[in-house]
DNA sequence: TATGAATGAGCGTTCATTCAT
DNA sequence: CATGAATGAACGCTCATTCAT
């Protein structure tokens, strides 16, 4: 029973790396299987197939990583704060997790319709969890009228506009400065 | 006498739709060459490898694309209006051809590392072209001094972070207003 | 568990059936499959491809020939028994095995290249099994001075040369006899 | 017309090399046509199938090293002289024509089973055209008693014994001298 | 007669999934 | 629960052959 557990788990983070590194479509359960040190029969007795495999793992990252990213993100703090926080935070866990979380995942491409929609509706729970965000923003004052959503989206486009070269690349220096600098143009604009 | 010169256009065509619907791995070659009106083999007759294919048809999307966007932006115009101008003929686009350049296209994901590697450096391209923009603007003093391939990164991550919810659901209304508001928040920030 | 043993002998033992009415390219891994009476799939369990499936059994059916022929093969027998032994045991065997040692195996031809140069070396193994005998039979004085490798060459030629009429048409009687009458030949010449 | 009788030879010479080195599945009959340097249309202009094209090329092999080997061959010679001869000339052919006749003539093997029972028979003519030789020196007195049949067969596995490592490797040196050895063997036996 | 573009049957191999142990 | 041997549907690619020109 705590066997089970740390099984169920095990498998969940080979499925991670190995879906990182070889894409959906190119992982086979076998090798998830054994880098995981179970048996191949053993996947299929926690989760039903592949694809619910790679869905399950995947909501596994997106916790991690919404958990890494909000902490200290605090009520009180102002708009920029929040969205200059989360960049940072976002940054530093792409850079500390290239392994795990590579260019594969991010964004769709290559699955197929079903799978598609499903990751379509994960990233959308993150554009509605920035909506509010906005739109306190603009309730306060903080920001212009403008539509939230578009801010949602815009924002959640610059940060992988900049993630993908920063892990492919390694490139752009302290997270915490290329994040003030991108909030800078978030907030202020590249017009001079 | 090659017979019906069309042929190869017609793949890539087919390509196109069957890529853009079922994604690369579940592209199966026979369904493009039905769809084409030829036989399996001629697809090999015309490209050595599905691989090979998809790079062709790639590059036939991407330029199909960058000549649609690029029409009418002279040299002439300001940075924000060229810029503003790009984002309107790429929410056109994307608009119009929801059938063939869908969500599978545009990132990578799900794709085995070689050709993942080949579409960041399509990508890459379209960061090149837009780096001068930036500096231009830069060098005239319309630009905040910045990092030209920060910015370039920017806004190619928002026109993906648009584009997508655009295609999938349709929203966002006229592509003229929508790259507005775009550019207003890229020129002069979200801040009140 | 490894869930019937004899699933890799039953797997051999087809493809020896197969591969010898049909040759190597004509031979198709379905109907061995078929003939094992396992899956597709399950041949490539115990072999990697075709090409070592076919080699394998190669050696198997070296193997028992070999140890077939050389039964009873003393080394106090005269050179000359000795080599009488083998043509006879080789007939006998051939005859006995016309189902699964046909004319396709023997000798090279029709391959390419890589397996043909595979199967040259499992020839020239046999020669070089039958290069002391000559040798020892020179040096006992039982035979003349001559090339010991172009005695066994002539040899294996000789063996094959009555074989391939003996297992296509049935003929040439007692194997005890055509041993008999080959072993004069090659011994005293057929000079008279 | 002229043209046409040097294209169908054009072809069959391709078809020596090409087959010769790949062997008879492995060889494209585009490959022949290029070498031939006709398109590939125009080999079914000549030969009705890959197979008669193989059949017809072999008979060519055959008939022009029947040609090349029986030179000088005179019915006043003796039965060894005769053969020594044929030795000799055979040695000599298979040296010069490594490139056009290799390993993957001489034997059948690896082909199905038609093309096979086809190949059977060409050998078979061979046979009977030396089967008369050796009645003939039998009723001279030359030769012992026995069954003219077999010692053909028994010539041609010699035959056959030697010239694959021959060909193979190149060892053996001088055709003369090989043929001599060979017929004296074959003549007055390896017993000492 | 000559061509080579077009074709599709055919085959080796892969891999997610099942299930007997 | 755990396993891994077994399976067969699926697919990319080849190539002998055809036929319109």
């Amino acid at each position: 029973m705590q066997q089970e557990r740390g099984k169920r788990e095990r498998i969940l983070e080979a499925a991670q790396t190995v879906f990182a590194r070889k894409g959906y479509y190119q992982a086979k359960i076998e090798e998830i299987a054994e880098l995981a040190g179970v048996g191949k029969g053993t996947v299929y007795e926690y989760f039903v197939s592949k694809e619910e495999l790679y869905k399950e793992m995947f909501k596994v990252i997106l916790n991690r990583y919404t958990e890494y990213v909000m902490v200290e993100a605090t009520p009180e703090m102002t708009t920029k704060e929040w969205i200059r926080h989360l960049l940072e935070m976002h940054l530093r866990y792409m850079l500390e997790n290239r392994q795990h979380m590579p260019t594969n995942f991010g964004d769709l491409g290559g699955m197929d319709t079903e799978i598609l929609g499903w990751m379509y509706d994960m990233r959308k729970r993150s554009v509605n969890r920035l909506v509010p965000v906005f739109q306190k923003g603009i309730d306060r004052g903080e920001l212009k009228g403008m539509d939230p959503e578009l801010g949602a989206n815009l924002l959640i486009g610059m940060m992988r506009g900049v993630t993908l070269p920063l892990m492919v690349e390694g490139t752009y220096g302290e997270p915490s400065q290329v994040a003030e600098a991108m909030t800078e143009i978030l907030f202020h604009g590249i017009a001079r």
